[in-house]
Order: structure tokens, then sequence, then C-alpha cells
DNA sequence: TTCATTGTTCGATTGTTGTCGAACAATGAA
DNA sequence: TTCATTGTTCGACAACAATCGAACAATGAA
């Protein structure tokens, strides 16, 4: 598989992160994340398309809310709680606590 | 001029708000209305084209994250802190420190 | 009334985003 | 090797969003 590219810790931009969860299906990727830690991208929504969703997860990546690690045939996903706490401190638990909401 | 919308509290949406926030400029606004309190329309970006800045305003207030009222040929803009913060504790606050950085 | 100021609305354009299915790639098991 | 599993990439499409200029509306001042 390609290289899986994420930004720096200080290349993370506040709009990207707001319109990265500003997806339904992408915050429900980070609460779940939040809540039941690492997870494979299968593990998620079961009415998207497999397309999709891959799609959805390279968002979250690329805005710095995730990062993907390979293993086997799966793709784990983390939330980067630590970098957005440096960048953005509180921005992440507001954002999840809102989440909760829904 | 014709009545302005404004959601109510229980109906603010999280992604909507977080999309609204997502823009630049948005969050450009969202931040002076933070530091300055209420202001007029015009007082804000100079190079975008009125009916641009028109539009973003509206994004803002139908989101939920701004109240607009008229006054004379003006249109005076509110952040809606306490409504945001009774329905997403904490995150306007994150949101609009984290914008200081820019 | 006439005019300047301040915004809004409209229509058009351009670009971005979300979605899908089909094809492909990588891994691991039979 | 063959096959199933898990994701990614590609191309297409429709929906949405950002931007602008022109025309319009409302207010208040001259």
């Amino acid at each position: 598989m390609r290289e899986l590219h994420h930004p720096t810790r200080d290349a993370i931009s506040l709009p990207q992160v707001l319109h990265a969860l500003s997806d339904p299906i992408r915050l429900c990727i980070a609460a779940q994340l939040d809540c039941r830690g690492d997870l494979p991208c299968g593990t998620f929504c079961e009415t998207a398309a497999k397309s999709t969703m891959s799609h959805h997860f390279k968002v979250l990546r690329l805005a710095g809310v995730i990062a993907q690690r390979n293993e086997g045939t799966s793709c784990f996903n983390t939330l980067r709680r630590d970098d957005l706490e440096a960048r953005f401190p509180g921005l992440l638990d507001a954002i999840l606590r809102a989440a909760d909401e829904f």
C-alpha cells in the first residue's frame, strides 16, 4: 500500500479541522474513536459504500484529526488527541462532548 | 427589510455550526465579534464583495452562530454566546481561542 | 424629493464535496 | 496458487458552496 500522509502538528489548520468534523459521518467516526479506541475502517458505517468511507477517513487524516496505520489487510484509525490538544486546547473535547448530543 | 430568521437554541446543529466556522472569512467575523463586540456588517472584510459578505453573515446566522438586527440602514451582528454555550458547552470558547492562533 | 449609505437578492460562474460502482492492490488463509 | 477480506483509487455524477456584479430595497440626511 501507499504512503499515508499525515500533516505535522504545526501544519494542522483550524478551518480544515472544523470542516473535517462538520460532516455527520466524519463526526460519528471521531466520536466512535473517542469512546471505543482505535478501530479499523471496516467497523464503522454500514450503509455507506466502502469508497465513500475511505474518502471520509482520508479527509480526517489530511486534516490532522486522525492517524491511520496499516496492519495486515486492515487500516487502523486513531484520534490525534495530543496533537490537537497541543495545537487547539480544549477544542476536540468540546466537539466530542457536543457530538454526544446526537 | 425582510424578516431575519434565527434558529431556536435547540435547533442549533453541531455539524452546521462547525461548517459555518470552517470558512476563514466567517471564522474571522466570529473572532472580531468576540473581541470587539457587536458590529455592523460593513465593518468587516474590505477585499470581498458586499454580496459575498452578506452571504457569509447569512450562513452564520442560519447556523445559529450570530444574531442579526437591523438598525437604520445598518445590520448589527452579535455572537450568540449564551445559546451556543448552553447547547455546546465550551465549544465556542475553544474555537475562538484556537482562532487567535492565526 | 433627491441622494448617499448600507445591505440584500438574483443569476451566473467556478470550484469543491459527497456519493457511488467498478477496478485494483495488499495481505493472509486454505 | 487460489481465494476471501479489507481498503484504495478512479471516473462520473449531482449537489452544494464561494464568489462576483448588477439590480433592488430601506433608511436617513440634505
